[in-house]
DNA sequence: GATGAATGAGGCTTCATTCAT
DNA sequence: CATGAATGAAGCCTCATTCAT
């Protein structure tokens, strides 16, 4: 005969609840890592009890579910009207504005992308390449669409797509784990002369773009 | 100095048992992360007994510090000759020859770099972080010649040397997340074009250096 | 003299509510079992709020104490009338109908046999075990009533009577089981030629009533 | 890192350990009932840590089955050569002889028949009928030999082998339940007594063998 | 009264670590 | 030295019970 010593009791919208356990859960995954992070923490760290964690969420695995599920979706509706508009008058000034809509998402969400990078490295990678690959892709399509329009030059695309996106993400989980804060002007500065520069269509002294072999 | 003092054995010195349960933990590691790696798979991959792992490493988090000074001693060899180097007259040439030597490196440690990654998001940041510095320092510090030495030119040598750092890194992860084998010569040769554009003194007609604020 | 005080509501009475929750609970013991069992499946079943269930019984426990109470009264109600005319002229009569009332309640009550049996072999013997042996008891007074009628005979009425119980019992919890459906009249003919011959007042060749020791 | 404080430490031989588990898991599931019972009660019944458990058995229903599975090994080795001399020149020896065993191996094994019937009553209900039902056909075969034989006569053998199963297995539960020792002798005799009445090929004055129907 | 979201004690299971052989 | 059986702390998850609405 079990007692449920109750110590206090806040009822919220289901909705505000789900959205404040997967916030417990993103800060204390991001502290301890998704394996290193107990349930018993996120439900502290959200203010509710163990139990009600699994009243949301089935598992600690569906947690990351519903996290990545919760990040793809602010990310394509972050980008998707930039998009959309690629490949129309100003393309660089386009790739400018997706250089800083890029930017100020990632310092948004660092914390998750770091979350979801450990998870990467174990188990059901699938599900979290495909967010990256997606970026990727992405910027590659937005590069591709630079060339035919005669506004930019690269070898390479998809690669140079690849190197952009993770020079930017890269950088920011660095300067995360050094828990340094990141200027924001600065980093859109240096990622602008990197990525203008990357897909200029001068020859440089140093470099000739290679024949086609 | 050194001798080698035993006689060879039929089966493994300690040093062999050593380096072999190191290589282990590292395919364990990098299957299943760290936490998702458990000493008895680790020993199983080594061929050896589990307490047998602990005659050689005292724990779980010894053979990560093991792991990663094995990796940091491999890569400041391989490097180190390169950056005593650089200043001297072919200053593109040294570049080019870093570059493929980062590639080639990580080419064969992408195990490691991922399981270091993985570390690093939980639990004793600053070791991990330290090897990832060191290479950002190692690359600014040559941009920073270059410039001297007129090769270059960039407004922000430090971000751009981490770009360039994780944009190599990351692709790297990136196609090891897929499964994907690294195209060894389409890496280098993307990796160039990246570098040498994005340090070419040309001004971009899309870009022009900021003027000094 | 209690008087229906109630005006009937359209929808369920408490008393039909408590009995609508009992049946509920009857049939999920009955299915996983009492410790397999969920109040919240109970709950379910009766179509009630689990709340619900805790106005009307006040735990899990209580549940079970109220089915066995209900089972009990039933009980008795079903035989106190044969067990009034017991020892009256027709001796061998009232033992078939005795059977076959048995035959009968158990069928119409397997399920909650078999839960009290599941109850009973783990906790709170007593009460459970206190059913079971009434009908012993009841068994034993009848064979002993025939005894001394001069209608029977058995060496030990005490334990022939059990063996009749638990008989039929085991046999109708076995046919359970099995899912079968119990062949009403096959079960009761076949009871009728065990109690019958067991009590007979014939010698057998094979076997001699020992004499008294 | 964390400390196993080490308290004892004995070594036997895994059969031993295996079988004292096995032990251990009896006397405490027919003490709480199978749901009702604990890992960690087991395990300290045994004297073994609770992770000892986990060597010898993957779960806690692991154990159930090597329970069931050693039972039915046991009952099969204990009844096979009285069930292979059945149908030879004494048979109601034989029974008489097939009756002892099975209330001497009952005896010696009610606390597994109480924990099985529990099983039985919620999960995999296959498994555990199955030892019983096969008690049941081999009463049945054995009562088919015996009218064969002529040695006896009964309407319906296979109803009034589970009638003797259960009554004999119901009798015993029963008296564990109330916690009595079972009197052998008395047991034994009352039970031959059944079954030699109830078999018995003459008419009783009560009761006639029905015609064909 | 009725509801069901919230609670948290407690069960099952894993695995880093120890130590008798 | 090497081994792997044994250990037990600690994690994930379930569910009886409570109480704000």
């Amino acid at each position: 005969m079990r007692l449920a010593t109750k110590r206090k009791r806040v009822l919220k919208s289901p909705e505000d609840r789900r959205a404040e356990i997967l916030d417990a859960a993103t800060r204390v995954f991001c502290d301890k890592g998704v394996s290193g992070a107990t349930v018993a923490e996120i439900a502290e760290a959200a203010g509710v009890a163990k139990g009600t964690v699994y009243l949301y969420f089935g598992s600690k695995e569906h947690l990351l579910v519903a996290l990545r599920d919760r990040f793809t979706d602010q990310l394509l509706e972050h980008v998707s009207d930039l998009l959309s508009r690629v490949g129309q008058d100003d393309w660089w000034g386009l790739v400018d504005a997706t250089i800083e809509s890029m930017v100020d998402f990632m310092i948004g969400k660092e914390d998750l992308m770091r979350v979801f990078l450990e998870e990467g490295l174990s188990s059901d990678v699938a599900k979290v390449v495909d967010v990256g690959s997606r970026v990727d892709s992405m910027f590659a399509a937005a590069i591709q669409m630079g060339i035919e329009a005669g506004a930019c030059k690269v070898t390479d695309p998809e690669l140079m797509a690849s190197f952009f996106h993770h020079a930017l993400e890269g950088y920011m989980l660095h300067a995360c784990l050094h828990g340094d804060a990141v200027d924001r002007d600065r980093f859109v500065a240096a990622a602008k002369e990197l990525v203008h520069k990357s897909l200029s269509r001068q020859e440089q002294e140093s470099w000739k773009a290679p024949s086609a072999s």
